[in-house]
DNA sequence: ACTCTTCCGTGCGTCACCGTACATACGTGG
DNA sequence: CCACGTATGTACGGTGACGCACGGAAGAGT
């Protein structure tokens, strides 16, 4: 893991902090509060930032980064239950006394995050009503993904959930190429590398997706939908409607 | 769904209500507050109390019953997600605006719960605090128990998940003895009901329970651990860890 | 030009679970 | 005691994914 310092304990660097929205939806007054326990960090493609077992000592709110939550069995097989991005933020447990993670955080995007110590952010906590509400709404929603993709993961074949799951990366990243490994979505999927080249080189031969070397686009938004599941609009919709309140 | 009042907004009905963990740890003007509100009603084995899709019109906080939270494919497969006793209640996310539930919630052990209007317990939510912390720490221990299915659906074979939902239904009935029929924990563990008559009959064949017509008793509760994922101990221990701090 | 690493493709036997259909057993109540 | 509903057992072909192993291809670095 290596992160770099983009700023440190900077207060005046309100734009990149409040590009995450769950930060940019908290009051004012609350929000130059927190402006003084945040770092601006870079954090890049790999980085491991939680292991479950282990202490969970930072706290981030991505800006433009994006970060795959998986849960991990038996030390080697692994499953995404929730993926992270500008609407969301990582270690919301630990206000709770769980200071021990039970997921893996792994970037799937480089970019910008906040990053809040551990402590301080408990401390901050316990004094911001607007901050608890904050963190409950959004564990809701994660835990409402967490729901979809355990009744997807159980119940739909590998072709309709690599739709889904492209589906929502481009939504998340807004845009119809990005790079992902099928070594990386195997991992996410919970399948072997070759399932999914077996799925990716179908949905490629019906001319709904291109990729070579990690870098996918896609070619056929409408057709994509068609063959992933239900759980994508699901998804998608929980997601936005669940963060929309949030900015009452 | 046929429910029964026992008492009706009788704020005297202490006992009870408190014999829901969840409540008995808000402070004592908290409950006596929350009291009038609250209606005891006897629920029954099979009673759907939330539909996906549907109003949540009702909280509920379980005494002596147990709810099974199922999320829905496809109107015909379901999953356990999260099971609820005294430990816990359903409906928290109505607090958040989320009005419509997600999962289903069946009663799979008869009992009684303390049960809320909605509106009213939105109401209480927004000016009582330790409620919120409440069920801020509660949401997050459901996020916990549906990664942890989530991944233990995904990779575990049957006769495992199987062993699994025995120990923990065991663990919240505090009897070896309890009624679940193999269709029943077909629809928790999203399998057919022949998958559970297999599995089952393997474990009878091993001596680790006997059943017959519905009525499971477990005999070797270690010899059931031993062919039992991790899933059972991590769950196990997530929960009492977890709601452990709500007693501070 | 060469190696090295990363990434993708294919083949093959195995297995858990599926969908379906049908068969048996238990228990309750008329 | 017989009928009926509920609960459980058995059978069979089909399939999606597994584990493993190896082949090839596209870039990166020297």
């Amino acid at each position: 893991m290596n992160l770099s310092w983009d700023t440190h304990h900077n207060g005046g660097a309100a734009a990149p902090a409040a590009s995450n929205r769950l930060l940019a939806s908290l009051p004012e007054e609350d929000l130059v509060q927190l402006q003084t326990l945040i770092d601006i960090v870079t954090i890049e493609v790999g980085d491991v930032l939680y292991e479950p077992g282990q202490a969970i000592h930072h706290i981030y709110f991505p800006s433009d980064s994006l970060i795959s939550l998986l849960a991990v069995a038996e030390g080697r097989m692994t499953l995404e239950v929730g993926s992270v991005g500008r609407e969301g933020m990582i270690g919301a447990s630990v206000a709770l006394g769980h200071d021990v993670a039970q997921v893996r955080a792994v970037v799937q995007r480089a970019g910008r995050a906040a990053r809040i110590d551990s402590r301080d952010f408990c401390a901050e906590f316990g004094r911001n009503e607007a901050l608890q509400r904050l963190l409950y709404r959004y564990t809701d929603t994660l835990l409402a993904q967490a729901i979809q993709i355990a009744v997807c993961s159980r119940f739909h074949v590998l072709e309709a959930r690599l739709a889904r799951s492209l589906l929502i990366t481009r939504d998340r990243l807004q845009s119809e190429k990005f790079h992902l490994t099928h070594e990386f979505l195997a991992h996410a999927l919970g399948v072997r590398r070759v399932g999914v080249t077996k799925a990716a080189s179908a949905l490629q031969q019906q001319k709904l997706i291109t990729y070579s070397r990690g870098n996918i686009e896609i070619l056929d938004s409408a057709g994509l939908e068609a063959v992933s599941c239900r759980c994508y609009e699901l998804v998608k919709d929980n997601g936005s409607i669940g963060m929309a309140n949030v900015f009452i």
